[in-house]
DNA sequence: TATTATTTTTAGACTTGTCTAAAAATTAAT
DNA sequence: ATTAATTTTTAGACAAGTCTAAAAATAATA
């Protein structure tokens, strides 16, 4: 059984994790976790024991298969609480994260098992991103960022990148929102904001925006 | 805002508030958290500097008002998330403590507030515990032990006084739910067991479980 | 009321998780 | 390839919450 600093620690590590293929460095860690790196180094050490990172000394850590699975379930409950919110208790998607972090270390098989039943099975968290089945696998798809379209390409918003709370509330007001088709009318090169189309709608977003914005063809 | 600590602490004094008058005893408290009585001294002077209770050296402890509030919502939470886990999650009433007991301390007003108008306004948990309302205030009812029906009285099962899950699946068992109705047939003198009728059967039950069964008349 | 038994508190220690400051290792740059 | 900059680790300290053992206060009893 894991602390609760311990379950943030996998958390963050497993996170870092997608996207860099070497290890995760002390510093990374530190950042992610608004610690300091000589927390981090005890912490290592400890989740080293425990077998769920591989350690080499000034190398950084890699999570053990058994690590990426306990983190997979941490993260797996993340976002099926937050649909839960969404779903059940008209949370909005800009509210959810701080509760569903609580949530998150609540220890109960069956809780979890039940809560996914109720919700449908769902696949994706309310800001698209994908749930981890009971094995920690994940089903990733092909989605690309909307600043990487091209003019009179169209596809369907399937995430976002940034999901604080005020990026969220903006798709809110601009009605942006996970399952709409978006079609790029024109791209301006000297600020590479985009025109497009959203509901029969015409609007323009910019650089940051599109950034932030996950495509699906 | 409290510690996990602190919170388990008040919730135990409000709970053995109770039913006595005067100030709680610092071996009771420790005897209810399973812990020392010196951790106990300890933690008291904390909470009494948090002014959420009253505390007079070698006399025990009462909780302030503002004590008494904090303790009541962390039983209102725990009870809500009960009623969440048997209603919508097919708990069964033996199985629902340990997780409450966890999830009662989730911080977030809004996800209890919406949880509760998830479930419909419950007013009492499964084990027909009331719940308390927002101001802290619980409606408690005149409910007896069935232990103290006399012969051809009769009435509604609507709590149980002890919840180990030993004695609620023995509830399970013999089919005894809340609000069954109860007629005492008979009262044996010489082990004080009855001879109950509940759903039209006959039904022979020890003091030990007369004792444990609340009746409303 | 004196004495014993019990309860409560204090004193000091330990663990977990954190921190700062300094030392050691690695990486970058001239 | 040295030197400089950065990263990482170590060493030592601190707060929260707990414990044991001993001292102090209260309660019970003869």
């Amino acid at each position: 059984m894991f602390t609760l600093s311990e379950e943030n620690y996998l958390k963050a590590i497993y996170h870092l994790e997608s996207g860099s293929k070497k290890g995760i460095s002390t510093n990374a860690i530190a950042k992610s976790l608004e610690t300091k790196a000589s927390s981090v180094t005890d912490m290592i050490k400890k989740l080293s024991e425990k077998e769920v990172v591989l350690y080499i000394k000034y190398q950084g850590v890699t999570l053990t298969e058994f690590g990426r699975k306990t983190a997979a379930n941490i993260v797996r409950k993340h976002r099926l609480w937050e649909v839960f919110l969404v779903e059940k208790l008209n949370f909005s998607w800009d509210e959810v994260h701080d509760v569903a972090e609580q949530l998150e270390h609540i220890k109960s098989p069956k809780l979890i098992n039940q809560l996914d039943a109720l919700l449908g099975f769902p696949t994706h968290d309310p800001h698209g991103d994908p749930i981890p089945d009971k094995e920690g696998n994940v089903n990733t798809i092909d989605k690309i960022l909307l600043s990487t379209l091209h003019k009179d390409e169209s596809g369907f918003c399937v995430g976002v990148n940034d999901s604080s709370s005020e990026f969220l509330r903006f798709l809110d007001k601009k009605k942006i929102t996970l399952g709409k088709k978006i079609t790029v009318l024109e791209k301006e090169d000297f600020d590479d904001s985009l025109s497009i189309e959203i509901d029969g709608e015409k609007l323009s977003i910019s650089k940051k925006i599109a950034n932030n914005l996950y495509i699906k063809k």
